[in-house]
DNA sequence: CAGTGCTGCGAGTTTAC
DNA sequence: ATCACGTAAACTCGCAGCACTG
């Protein structure tokens, strides 16, 4: 027979109609699936198939690169799971499952599942109509929330509840149906037996499966049948039993990978993961993608007539049943907060008078009125007004709430508190009688011809100091100069998060309020999906060739590594983000969701769908623990002034940056030039060396310091190199993703087509051609396109001010008040803290941390690492006469250093 | 007293901001 | 000698410690 190639990626030129494949796992089928969702599809599309279901084992993560990819190849495809049915009521399995006795039933092991396991089948469960995707999710819900028995459990009473819009196929030879015949034909019950129960069970299904001989040859290998001709006459009967019933019978392949070479994945897989010898045989099945011709041989045993219909026919009418739809509804679906716009409206003003007056500065005005406009065009109020209230909560706690992200660019986020930047132009205001000076926009708010008095201090915090000329009083200085479109666009097209960070112990209260605002079926965790990596990959592969022997060859390495990145390993939580629905919404609209595992039981269940293919259609919010909060709020504590008022401009302060001095030592007696050991994001060897070249004197620059020491090919091989070269300074490269847009717009290039740009630059998506000829047409320096091209992560500038503000606030401790400071440092970072050596002194210290570099410092492990750096700050210390005692078991508490009489006392747990 | 199960913790891995 | 993004969170597994049990 003119069989097609398996490797063709043309249309088969010897059949006339195509089959659909109606039973297909992808990477997501947890460990065990080893076809790439897109190149499923794509081969589907190139053979001419009309359609693809995918079928994973009891996930649906892969819906959403699915239904892109149908789009994308033109095909459809239809969206399905193999579900695992437990056949049994509902009350038996909760009693299973409530069987453990005390705590959590995670994790269940697989022995356990005991007698459960005899009446668990597979099922294909395809979404039919809009309602059945729906139903859909809600049985995937359940069966993660709970019916979770090892695997998610889907109990046919609760099946049948949820049965509206499903398409049920029998699934393999795991499948319920298939299991009665194939008892049928061991004799294992009686005909009358069998006809009763088949006839009871299949009324179920809408369509029965037969699938590949070779995919039940396990069958027969394991001496359950005698020959593979038992494996044909049970498929003959199944088909008997179609027409019996009235049922379609479809020929599926029980796809697990894409091409015949690929199997050798899946048992890799298989070995790479197995914990002890059983190894299952199945797994060695030629289990690829087939085309038409291939199962047109395979079941020609069937006869001409029934192996068309099965192949062919009947897919293509059960394809048909399938209506048209997404995996997620379209648009933007924001939650509610009531009067939200007039609350907003109402606290900025407010706030507005408390700065600047009655009458504040007209610029000061604009900026609030255009923003505030933007943000109830597209539907922001809510979200400001939502973080306004977490910010306020946490605040009538105790507890600092930090800014983070690009909300930054906000000067209305800054107004209602969620940020302290104050996006503004700089600027001077009096506290007295408001009187508003900016430097570079006279008192109609038009550009200046040249700056006030000459200043040229591109923020606040660097402005000379200056005399109300109404009151005679020093003014405030503010304004960090932040465009608003950072943060929101031009166009109002792009749906920004809000981000916040609090102390680590306050992250959960902080999302328990918010479910108590919104209600728990409101809020969930965004869900996050792991993957296997190369390194596993390569262990994986590692381990094969030991327990086989086999040697291969480079090009076979990296082929099964490249075929193994990317199969599901598990699902996760996102570390912050909270999915908010509007309160008519209901999370199975959009996905399923499944319950944290073990120890996170108080979590909110999370979204079964990564945030990624949310974010156009979901709000998140960004709750996120950070320990420079913990730090700060220590610091309040043990010097008795509140830290967040300490001034940032301080020169001693700022001279830490760029020197010792100030600390009192000398660059020999701790090892570095800068005086920035233990200042969040400033003290590594790093940022330490950056420090060292450029030797930043200001705010502004401190905050490019910042945004050039994030992401990869920003300093070096870019920035960096630049400056060497002479094509600019410091302060014409490339910083924080705002540097792009202002540039080009000064250039004279149109605003969205620079926020475009910045946003593929700061996302380490390069330049588009057409972007380049844009550039060069006005005039922007080859140096600047490259180095555009070469970023692959930039700070917004706000986030860069934020942890700026954050590090300032800790580095004035650190000159002023160093006992509270390595007190402070010593307390976040107590899992590190190794206190009976810091406790010995200098010298202690010093061999320890002589100890520690002896096998080479880039061979530490990462908690060495840690522990070294610890060891560092701990040396300053001493260096600066700052004692730690041994600890205490009288005095120590237990997760803080306590000050006493100018000496650190550990906490019990060094 | 050995076996069992629960609990907490560290290491390793991944994702995310 | 080395060319480095910094930091937070979650999950799995294995292991040690401890209480309970037959
Ligand atoms: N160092 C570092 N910081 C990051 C990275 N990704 C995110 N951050 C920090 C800086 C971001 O401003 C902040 C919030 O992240 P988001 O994902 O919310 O992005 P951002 O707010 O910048 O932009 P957005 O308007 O939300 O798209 O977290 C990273 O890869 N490295
Ligand atoms: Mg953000
Ligand atoms: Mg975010
Ligand atoms: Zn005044």
């Amino acid at each position: 027979m003119n069989t097609p190639s398996q490797t063709s990626t043309v249309r088969n030129a010897n059949v006339t109609a195509e089959r659909v494949e109606l039973h297909a796992h992808t990477k997501m089928s947890q460990m065990d699936g080893v076809a790439d969702a897109k190149e499923l599809i794509g081969r589907a599309a190139a053979w001419g198939h009309p359609a693809i279901g995918v079928t994973d084992h009891a996930n649906v993560h892969a819906f959403p690169e699915a239904h892109t990819m149908g789009r994308q190849f033109g095909i459809k495809v239809l969206l399905g799971m193999e579900g695992y049915l437990a056949n049994a009521p509902v009350a038996l399995i909760k009693e299973l499952l409530a069987s453990k006795k005390t705590g959590p039933v995670y994790p269940p092991r697989r022995e356990e599942i005991g007698e459960l396991k005899s009446a668990v089948y597979h099922i294909i469960l395809y979404a039919r109509t809009p309602p059945g995707l729906r139903n859909l999710y809600e049985l995937v819900s359940l069966s993660y929330c709970s019916y979770d028995y090892g695997m998610p459990l889907i109990p046919r009473d609760v099946l049948e509840q949820y049965r509206e819009g499903l398409l049920i196929g029998s699934a393999c030879a795991h499948g319920e149906l298939f299991h009665m015949v194939l008892q049928a034909h061991l004799n294992r019950i009686t005909p009358d037996e069998f006809e009763q129960q088949f006839s009871a069970a299949q009324a179920l299904y809408d369509y029965y499966e037969i699938q590949p001989r070779a995919n039940n040859m396990f069958y027969v290998t394991k001496g359950t049948l005698a020959s593979e001709e038992d494996i044909l006459a049970i498929n003959r009967r199944i088909c008997e039993l179609g027409a019996q019933h009235g049922k379609l019978v479809a020929a599926t392949g029980d796809v697990h990978m894409l091409k015949p070479d690929d199997v050798l994945l899946r048992r890799v897989l298989q070995i790479g993961q197995a914990r002890d010898e059983e190894i299952d045989e199945h797994v060695g099945a030629p289990l690829y993608f087939k085309t038409t011709a291939e199962m047109l041989d395979e079941f020609a045993y069937l006869g001409p007539d029934l192996v068309r219909s099965v192949v062919i026919d009947n897919p293509q009418r059960l394809m048909a049943l399938v209506e048209a739809f997404t995996p997620i509804p379209s648009g933007f679906h924001p939650p509610k907060l009531k009067g939200a716009e007039d609350d907003l409206r109402q606290i900025c003003e407010a706030r507005c008078r408390a700065l600047y007056g009655a009458q504040p500065h007209p610029l000061v005005t604009r900026r609030m009125q255009r923003e505030l406009s933007d943000i109830v065009r597209n539907y922001f109020a809510d979200l400001y007004m939502l973080a306004h209230k977490v910010v306020k909560q946490s605040l009538d706690d105790g507890y600092i709430v930090g800014s983070r992200g690009s909300v930054g660019s906000s000067f209305v986020a800054f107004l209602a508190g969620i940020t302290e930047v104050n996006s503004l132009p700089p600027h001077y205001a009096c506290a007295q009688c408001s009187y508003t000076e900016f430097t570079q926009f006279d008192e109609r708010g038009e550009p200046r011809p040249a700056p006030l008095d000459g200043i040229m201090a591109e923020v606040g915090e660097d402005l000379p100091p200056r005399i109300c000329p109404q009151c005679g009083v020093l003014m405030q200085r503010y304004g960090f100069n932040i465009p608003f479109e950072t943060f929101a666009g031009f166009e109002g097209n792009q749906t920004p998060d809000i981000d916040l960070i609090f102390a680590r112990e306050y992250q959960s209260r902080a999302h328990r309020y918010i479910e108590d605002l919104f209600g728990k079926d409101h809020v969930y965790r965004a869900g996050t999906i792991s993957t296997l990596q190369d390194l596993m990959a390569f262990f994986f592969v590692q381990k094969y060739r030991k327990k086989t022997g086999e040697q291969w060859p480079d090009e076979e390495v990296n082929r099964v590594i490249e075929g193994l990145v990317g199969i599901k390993r598990m699902t996760g939580q996102h570390p912050g983000g909270l999915i908010i629905l509007p309160q008519h919404k209901s999370i199975t609209e959009f996905c399923p969701v499944q319950c944290p595992p073990t120890n996170n039981r108080d979590n909110p269940p999370a979204t079964h769908f990564d945030y990624h293919v949310l974010q156009e259609n979901l709000f998140k919010f960004d709750i996120l623990g950070h320990a420079d909060m913990t730090q700060v709020q220590l610091l309040s504590e043990y010097t008795g002034m509140d830290i967040t008022k300490v001034p940032l401009n301080d020169p001693k302060t700022l001279s830490l940056f760029s020197c010792v001095k100030a600390l009192g030592v000398t660059e020999k007696e701790i090892g570095t030039h800068v005086g920035t050991y233990g200042i969040p994001e400033f003290g590594t060897e790093f940022v330490r060396g950056m420090l060292d070249d450029t030797r930043p004197q200001t705010f502004a620059d401190i905050v490019r310091i910042s945004g050039l020491s994030n992401g990869i090919d920003v300093w070096l091989n870019n920035a960096r190199d630049i400056i060497k070269n002479g094509h600019a300074t410091l302060q014409q490269c490339i910083c924080n993703r705002d540097d792009i847009m202002h540039y080009l717009i000064e250039k004279g290039m149109a605003p969205f087509s620079t926020y475009k740009i910045m946003e593929q630059v700061r996302k380490g998506k390069g330049l588009k051609p057409d972007d380049i000829m844009a550039m060069r047409e006005h005039t922007v320096p080859d140096w600047y396109i490259e180095s555009c091209q070469k970023i692959k992560y930039n700070f917004p500038k706000a986030h860069a001010v934020a942890y700026v503000i954050n590090a300032l606030r800790i580095a004035y401790c650190k000159v002023h008040r160093p006992v509270a400071f390595y007190a402070s440092y010593f307390t976040v970072k107590r899992h590190a803290l190794n206190a009976p050596v810091v406790a010995g002194g200098k010298r202690a210290i010093r061999a320890a941390i002589d100890e520690l570099e002896a096998g080479g410092r880039c061979k530490l492990a990462k908690n060495e690492q840690e522990i070294l750096t610890v060891y560092e700050v701990a040396l300053e210390m001493c260096e600066r006469g700052i004692c730690m005692r041994p600890v205490d078991i009288y005095k120590s508490d237990a997760a803080r250093c306590i000050i006493e009489n100018g000496d650190i006392i550990p906490p019990l747990c060094c």
